[in-house]
Order: structure tokens, then sequence, then C-alpha cells
RNA sequence: GGACAGGUGGCCGAGCGGCUAAUGGCAACAGACUGUAAAUCUGUCGCUCCUUGCGAGCUACGGAGGUUCGAAUCCUCCCCUGUCCA
């Protein structure tokens, strides 16, 4: 016995950001109920970023409870619109992406998407299959059905062209075809990040005119990144990778600010909103040291994507490494490279530059100076390290270590 | 097609002939403190070389030329962006 829609409708509410309309969502739910079918819920992804991050898997969860429901989910690949790219970084003339790309980015997507999804209840499409058929006659219909006055309604664009920041042709574009995709596919569900609202609703009108029920928006929230202002983005280096090791996940969690750790427990775990509260409370009464909630979400999450025992070591070496200063079990070994032993050693700056722990001979120095170079325990501060009677060097910079094999 | 305004280091933004590898802010990196949280303080923040020094050289202010002992700063042409007019 399936549940009701109003207990689904209790059920898919919960931690989105917005539903458009939240009616709209009540009737459809009877109507297909009625029809004994399931409901087509859509949402996008561009094949050019197939690494995910957390901040993806805040939608994922969600389409993930569609699938609970019963409904039909719809992992759309666009690959035409990559073409187009999203409105933003305009400098950065992406390369066309071939078919093989596009492929290999689509097995990757499958792979980790399938880690929260359930590939048994997800239909994996591409835009192209109807976008790529249009010719220009079907385009400039297409564009027939929109106005520029609303295109400039959205946030992005109205912003930008007030600023005087350009905005090109093709950009108006995207929304469009967004939005056919969801006539195309016959949506009754799109979602999004907030940030795709507008592009969602553009769905709607056009499924209207196209003579179909418009679809349900349905938004999630934005994760914020590890620095916790931002948008958790892989350009801006504040995110965290689902396919990255337990160890690193669990760091990174640990690194984020203590009011940012209730966000991600609201979105990236389980936990009920009246727990997180009371967890609240009770740090605030002194009973729980923040420091512990954190490892508790570490664990949670790192349990997602790997396994509880997995999280359980990384919770366990993050102890020791971190906490106990005990040095890091997983330091890479590199032998020593060509060019950096002098008559009385090894030159230290042009060493760790060529080892990747600088960026430059000329930031290595100033490492060195600034106290941040440890080789074998021992603080370094000369430009030269003597080798005499070592077999191997243990070089810490900063947070970053390196084995240097002499033999 | 015309008139005007603008393009500076990861970003924002000063400078408008030498004292400028280029004020300041943000970000970043390192150190202290700590719970590798926040806040705070300190230092660094183009590259290379060496005898590691308030050292030397090289590259840099949209692009290409030019004027000058000397240009991010002046001139010419080009490219790009925006505003207004047609």
């Amino acid at each position: 016995m399936p549940p009701s829609p109003e207990e689904q409708l209790t059920y898919l509410r919960k931690g989105l950001a917005e539903v458009i309309r939240e009616e709209d969502l009540r009737e459809r739910l009877l109507l297909r109920a009625r029809e004994g079918k399931p409901l087509r819920v859509k949402a996008g992804f561009d094949p050019t970023a197939p690494d995910l991050h957390l901040g993806h898997t805040v939608l994922l969860r969600k389409m993930k409870h569609f699938q609970d429901m019963g409904h039909q989910v719809i992992f759309l690949i666009g690959d035409s619109t990559a073409m187009i790219g999203d409105p933003t970084g305009r400098n950065a003339t992406r390369p066309p992406l071939t078919r093989e790309d596009i492929e290999a980015n689509t097995e990757t997507y499958k792979n980790q998407v399938f880690k929260i999804l359930n590939p048994e209840k997800t239909e994996v499409r591409f835009n192209s299959e109807w976008l790529g058929k249009m010719g220009y006659e079907e385009i400039v219909r297409l564009c027939a059905r929109y106005t520029v006055a609303r295109l400039l309604e959205r946030d992005d664009f109205s912003k930008r062209y007030a600023a005087g920041v350009p905005i090109s042709m093709h950009e108006l574009l995207y929304p469009l075809a967004q939005g056919y995709d969801s006539v195309a596919l016959e949506c009754d569900v799109e979602m999004g990040g907030t940030d795709q609202k507008f592009n969602l609703l553009v769905g709607r009108e056009l499924q209207r005119d196209f003579g179909q029920l418009p679809q349900i928006v349905a938004t999630s929230p934005l994760l914020e990144g590890l620095d916790g202002e931002k948008k958790m983005s892989k350009s801006l280096g504040n995110y965290i990778g689902i396919t990255e090791s337990p160890e690193v996940m669990f760091r990174k969690i640990m690194q984020i600010s203590d009011s940012l750790m209730f966000r991600y427990y609201e979105l990236l775990t389980d936990t009920s909103m009246s727990e997180i509260a009371a967890m609240q409370e009770k740090i605030a009464r002194g009973e729980l040291h923040p420091m512990n909630a954190k490892i508790e979400l570490g664990k949670l999450v790192v349990a997602d994507f790997h396994s509880v025992s997995d999280a359980a070591a990384a919770a366990d070496q993050f102890n020791r490494v971190v906490r106990q200063k005990e040095i890091p079990p997983d330091i890479a070994v590199v032998p020593l490279p060509d060019g950096v032993r002098t008559e009385a050693g090894v030159h230290v700056d042009k060493l760790l530059a060529k080892i990747g722990l600088a960026e430059s001979v000329a930031d290595a120095g100033r490492k060195r100076k600034a106290g941040a170079i440890q080789i074998n325990g021992q603080k370094v501060s000369e430009l030269v390290f003597s080798l005499a009677g070592l077999s191997e060097l243990l070089i810490q910079a900063g947070k970053n270590w390196r084995r240097v094999n002499l033999s």
C-alpha cells in the first residue's frame, strides 16, 4: 500500500526551499494516483563537470525521496545545452565536447549518482535527443513563444544588464532550451537549486503554451561551501567531492565553522530538525562539545559515501594525526629529484618546489623563512640541508607532507 | 554608422612620465593561539639565479607599434566591453 498523496506531500515537502505551487503538487499527486501513474520528476545536469560534490547531493537526496514514494526520476544530461554554457564565466570559452567525452562523463555521473539514486527507478536521458534535431525555423518558433522582457526578469540577467556586464544572445536561449526539455519529457516536476528557479519557471510557461499541464517547480537550498559563505562549487575550491577518500572528507568536515555544521546536518543527513535543535541546546548549555557534534557529522557524511567502518577509521585517524600530531600514515613517497643536490647537501627551496610542497622556488623560500618547513622533525631555516648519514627525508610544509627516498 | 566612457596582479580597485613588482581591500599561504571551528595577532603574497642580500636579472598594467635617457602613465592603429544616438 503506497502512502497517500497527503502523506507523500508531507514527506516530499521537507527540506525543499520552495515548491511552486504546493497546491499544484497536491493536485498532481492526486491526479496521477487516480491514473495509477508515477510522477515524472526531472533534474538536469551539465556534462562538462561530472565530478559531483556534496552540494549536488542535496538535490539528489531529494530526488531519492521522490523515488522512495514510487515516482519516476529522470536524470537529464544537458549535452546540447552544455554548448551554450551557463551564463557565468563567459571568458572561459569551453572547448566543445566530443561524443566520447560526453559518454565518458555520463559513465562517471552514473557511478556517482547511483551512490544516492536507485538505478532501477532512474531514467537517464540526453537533451540532444530533441534539441539536437531542431533546425533554425523550429528554434525561431520556440523563441517566438517567449519575450525578451520576460527573460530580463531573471535576476542574474537584469543585474548584469543594469551593471553593464555583457550578456550574449546565446545565454538568453539557455532558459528556453531548458524549459523545452520539460515539454519534450512531459515532466510533472522539475527540480533544481534555488538559483535555477527562473529557468524552472520558464518550463512551466512553455508547457502551458504547448498545451501540457505545467510542471511543479521544486527548488532545493544551495549548500554553502566549506567557507560557509559562497555556494559549494568546484571552481571555488570550497567543496567536498563525493568520491574523495574517507580521510579527506572527514578532515574537510572538521574544518567547517560551527554554525555551518548545523546547516550540513540539516541538508546532508537524515537528522530531523528537532534533533538538531536539541543538539544546539546542549551545546549552548555546555553539555556537548561542538567538536564532538562535528565528529558525529563527519562520521555520518563519510558513512553515506563509504561505509560505517570507513567513517570510524577516518575519525580515528583524524584524532591521531591532527589532534595528537602523529605523523600521517599515508605520506607520498618520492625520489630525490635531479638538480637539487649541492656540495653540502640539498637545496631546500628547489627541492620543495620540485616535490610539490611549494608553488615555486620563490614560494618555497618564503615558506622556509616563515618557519613552515620541517625535515625529520627539525625546523629548517637554512637554504642548504645536509644529507650526511640519512636514507630518507620526512618533510612537512604546513599541512602537507612528503617522504623523499634518498637511496 | 556616429558620439562618449572604460579594459591594471586570483577578484575589487588606486596610480596617470622616473621614488612602482605597482597604495588599499578581499581571497590565499605560513606562524602564534585553539577544538586543523570562530575571532584575534604576526609575516608573506610575479618568476629565476646566486655568495639568501634592505642582492642581481627577467617578465607584468587588453594587443601591436611609436615618442622619450626613462611609459601602466603621452601618441597612433587594432581588439574587447558598456552607455547614448541612428
